[in-house]
DNA sequence: CGTGCAACTGTTAGCGCTAACAATTTCAAG
DNA sequence: CTTGAAATTGTTAGCGCTAACAGTTGCACG
């Protein structure tokens, strides 16, 4: 009792078969290869999987038999029959900001190179969307899983226990992974950027992010900043939040009050670039040189960071070269050579620009 | 014959099953649910998928079931037996532009929220790559296609009448679409960037853009901005091309060429703001005054737009409502609610700022 | 009490592919 | 010519789920 609605046999006239403009309804499968090609199904399906294990007359029978149906092997079914759906996800906090998008390229562009998908999504910086996203990925019984961020919800790392998959944890660094982890150091970040104002002899320093609740990486950005404060004999820097990471209106607002409250301040820095950009304008609105009055250190090398007046000057990540990087980590993992997980620290850098 | 390693039963000791350090090797699937539960498998996929049509009781025993055990359904399975994998496939020319991003972004939202999940592909503006791409997704039996643009390889249109599946083209518009099309006329873009030139008095126009051998986007804009030329005597535009669409310092070498040759040149249009970034620089090392001496205007409002100095003047895109209602129509039509294809005209506007 | 119908649950047969093993063929070596 | 191993192909049994249909139960009604 076949569902499909009518059999699509080979029989019957052998008119123009293949042909551009021959639009059958229901795509080719292999058995109609099998039967076109006279072999078995699992022939055809050596032929396309490992064609040396194939007669080389048999091989050229399928590969036509292809060519004539236009056959496509479907990876889902494929998926389950071998438990390896070649697909594998990463969440990202946004797409909407350069530094993400490039490490979502890196990480599809090794993958498909190696046959595999990317299945993306963005979290919004929230542990729970980011939790059920991986509920979302996990049914679709993905082949590995990229995390952006150390800090998960424990819905999140309970599932994981349970699905036991390849995971890399990207843009940061921790001592207790889930798997693997490819990143950089957000506290040294902080450190570095405190250097950076020390050196240059600021003395009232400020810092811009997100409210460190639960430490996330601008909190860790902030520690280190701290540390080197402390370090440096200077007074320990002045906060201004704003709830949404990524809000550049609610940064410009902050900064106001930031400012107006510790007139001193002649050092920024800020979490991100979308941040930093609203500084920029803060400072302007009250009439503040940067840099000569006001250092504006910014954080992630966005596109616009070069483009800016004065320009940012701004701590790179190598965004794409995480992607990369990660891909390479799970691939590894995936085809069994052996790699346990994985802990590679690609570091920053700071890039001079005018605003620092 | 199993080639399962182990049985799960859930007989033996009733000891702490599903407590969170419960790590079992393999997640539970439908069969165990439906043991633990003491009914049949075919009663818990409906308890999940239509609780209406299950008794209150043996809805609950399910429930508890499935909770216990962490069971998460698998959709791959799911999508093999409904022939519907719920995930949507979307090519864009590129993530690491702000404007696609977001198009992803509304794309990624809608979808989300209907039980879909995206599948997006890169195709660095070749339409070869978008073959490969679409041929891949189409492997993986995805339930609808999203292709930025209306030009295509040859490759790529014959897949898609192969596999008669929704599709919408993004971004542009045409009379010959695969399936529906949201996007906005490039023509009429370059039109209104002409008659914005026009108004203002600018009588020696220029394009930056693409090479426009196969017609793609860019070069419909600049069809619109000769016709615009020509309704308003105007000498129809010199134009300079850079050959891979998005490289900022191909355009900036562009940009000197042509102010060099055509130095009366008071009018730019630049068919990305990538580009019209680099034109910013270019005019800036001929020291032209801009706008005074020279309109510069853009085209997307990238994020950089609004922080270039001085600010550029662009042509913006709904790029998120384009995301959006393209997820749209898709699903009403997967949904059957009866829609054939859609054509949808979202518009554009030009967002005066300090550059043009 | 039978009857009929609605509400609920179970059985069977796949979706399109591939692992594992079995069968067959080929062919060099004895 | 055997013989046995290597090369090639076929057979069977699922992967984990759900459509379609076939029970089964409960209960109002005549």
């Amino acid at each position: 009792m076949s569902r499909r609605t009518a059999a699509l046999g080979t029989s019957g006239e052998p008119a123009p078969l293949g042909s551009a403009d021959d639009v059958r309804s229901t795509p080719a499968r292999l058995v109609e290869v099998a039967r076109l090609a006279g072999v078995s199904t699992m022939t055809v399906s050596r032929a396309l999987r490992r064609p040396e294990q194939v007669a080389p007359l048999t091989l050229q029978a399928v590969q036509r038999a292809v060519a004539q149906l236009g056959y496509l092997p479907d990876s889902a079914a494929s998926a389950m029959a071998t438990r390896r759906s070649h697909i594998i996800a990463a969440i990202v906090p946004t797409l909407m900001n350069s530094v993400y998008a490039s490490t979502v390229h890196g990480l599809a562009s090794v993958l498909r190179g190696a046959g595999y998908e990317l299945m993306i999504g963005d979290s919004g910086y929230d542990l729970q969307t980011e939790a059920s996203l991986v509920r979302s990925f996990l049914g679709r019984r993905v082949d590995a899983l990229v995390l952006t961020g150390v800090e998960h919800d424990d819905a999140t790392r309970e599932l994981l226990a349970r699905h036991d998959l390849p995971v890399v944890e990207i843009w940061d660094l921790t001592a207790q992974p889930i798997g693997s982890v490819v990143g950089f150091s957000n506290v040294a970040a902080g450190r570095e950027a405190g250097r950076y104002f020390a050196q240059r002899g600021r003395r009232h320093w400020a810092f811009l992010g997100s409210r460190p609740g639960r430490e996330g990486r601008s909190g860790k950005r902030l520690r280190g900043l701290r540390e080197t404060a402390r370090a440096a004999g200077v007074a320990a820097p002045v906060t201004a939040f704003v709830e949404d990471g990524m809000s550049a209106s609610a940064g410009h607002a902050a900064v106001l009050a930031l400012l107006d409250a510790h007139p001193h301040t002649d050092a920024l820095f800020c979490a991100n670039d979308a941040l930093a950009t609203a500084a920029l304008r803060a400072a302007a609105d009250r009439g503040l040189a940067v840099p000569a009055a006001l250092f504006i250190l910014g954080f992630g090398d966005f596109d616009v960071a070069a483009h800016t007046s004065p320009a940012l000057t701004t701590v790179r990540i190598p965004g794409r070269e995480i992607g990369a990087s990660a891909a390479r980590v799970l691939l590894d993992q995936l085809d069994g050579n052996g790699q346990g997980p994985t802990h590679m620290d690609l570091g920053f850098e700071i890039v001079q620009r005018e605003s620092a």
